[in-house]
DNA sequence: TATATACTTGAATGATCATTCAAAAAAGTG
DNA sequence: CACTTTTTTGAATGATCATTCAAGTATATA
């Protein structure tokens, strides 16, 4: 009986994800979004029932993509490999299209204390991140792919204050974002079980 | 002849610099403004002539006083020391007034792409900052504090990254920032001309 | 084909945004 | 004490903000 939607859900919520990635939750206005997205006010609040409600499920799917990708690397290069080939995949400006800072980080830098339920579903989400590099660290361990006296509690907390530093330095001109990832990659060589320096 | 001024132009000045350090750019509004320096709208205007310029001024400030803290540091404990000693300063979390994101970082990746001006001045500071850390590495070279086969001004974009990352980091809940801070700055320790793993 | 049931349109709403400006107030100088 | 110069006051401005809603439109089923 119904009439149906005109426009994809996954579609939508996609560009929206770029465009509050790219632009941020204050610089996003309402007819940003309708413009973008193509849609107009009365259908995007039957739809989504605010900005806020989007953008919370831009965050969600911006999560879920991250964490795929991370996945996917893991089958296809092991723990160890998995952590070598996404710091690297950072390394190239403009040709990715995650190649951006962390929009988790982002979020927290802006809202935190000024929109405490979105502020608080990025760190929630951030912890997530955190938790599947501890597990791949683990993992990597029970491989011997590196040394058993490691913490991967630490390993982790390192490995991500590292990619958060490498990403936001995306952001900047003039930084050798190539060279960095490489260094950052690097490092997790030494944590091998008969490195050497 | 003139009425003199009612306010320290250098007191608010840094009062603005904490508010739009925590709040951001678009958070802060002019009534924010008025309300925590004491100034109504003309007087304001009279003063600063624009919410971007008392921004700009801010950034100014915060850049130099940065800096500023590093000086004393190497004064202190020499470059080597006072590059481990700036990265531990932001190990406890509230007890120090600048142990938050850097307010550089910040400002980019809130205005990049929306408010060149600032973005480009922030870029500006940020480079600064790192060409100081590139001149107390290449201090502690010659002063034997690290290998000479060192290049600083690879060792800066690092450590620039590093501080990015654990200031980062300090927004988050849930991260045991005196662990990552102290691992950090021991990792300087590896650069020593005998060092050994 | 009629009807029920959604979705879409887009003007209107009231709040808040940064900024302006004319008038009032203060203070150093003659 | 008067005059000149500057600062301060605070209401007004017009733009833009997210959101609402009544009216119109499309479609799947009966």
């Amino acid at each position: 009986m119904p009439r149906t939607a005109q426009f994809d859900r996954n579609d939508v919520v996609t560009r929206a994800q770029s465009l509050f990635w790219e632009r941020g939750w204050a610089g996003t206005s309402m007819k940003d979004i309708e413009r973008v997205l193509g849609i107009q006010p009365g259908s995007f609040y039957a739809a989504f029932g605010s900005k806020e409600a989007l953008y919370a499920e831009t965050l969600d799917l911006y999560a879920a993509r991250g964490a795929a990708r991370l996945r996917a690397l893991a089958d296809e290069f092991g723990p160890l490999g998995a952590l070598k080939a996404h710091v690297l995949s950072f390394a190239k400006r403009e040709t990715t299209d995650h190649a951006k800072v962390c929009m988790l980080v982002k979020t927290l830098l802006e809202l935190q204390g000024l929109h405490e339920a979105l502020a608080d579903k990025a760190h929630e989400l951030l912890d997530q991140v955190e938790k599947q590099f501890e597990v791949l660290f683990r993992a990597a361990q029970d491989a011997d792919e590196i040394a058993a006296h490691y913490d991967p509690t630490r390993l982790a907390r390192r490995y991500q204050s590292d990619l958060i530093g490498l990403r936001a330095s995306l952001e900047r001109k003039s930084v050798d974002i190539e060279a960095l990832a490489q260094e950052i990659a690097e490092e997790l060589d030494t944590l091998a079980v008969n490195h050497q320096t």
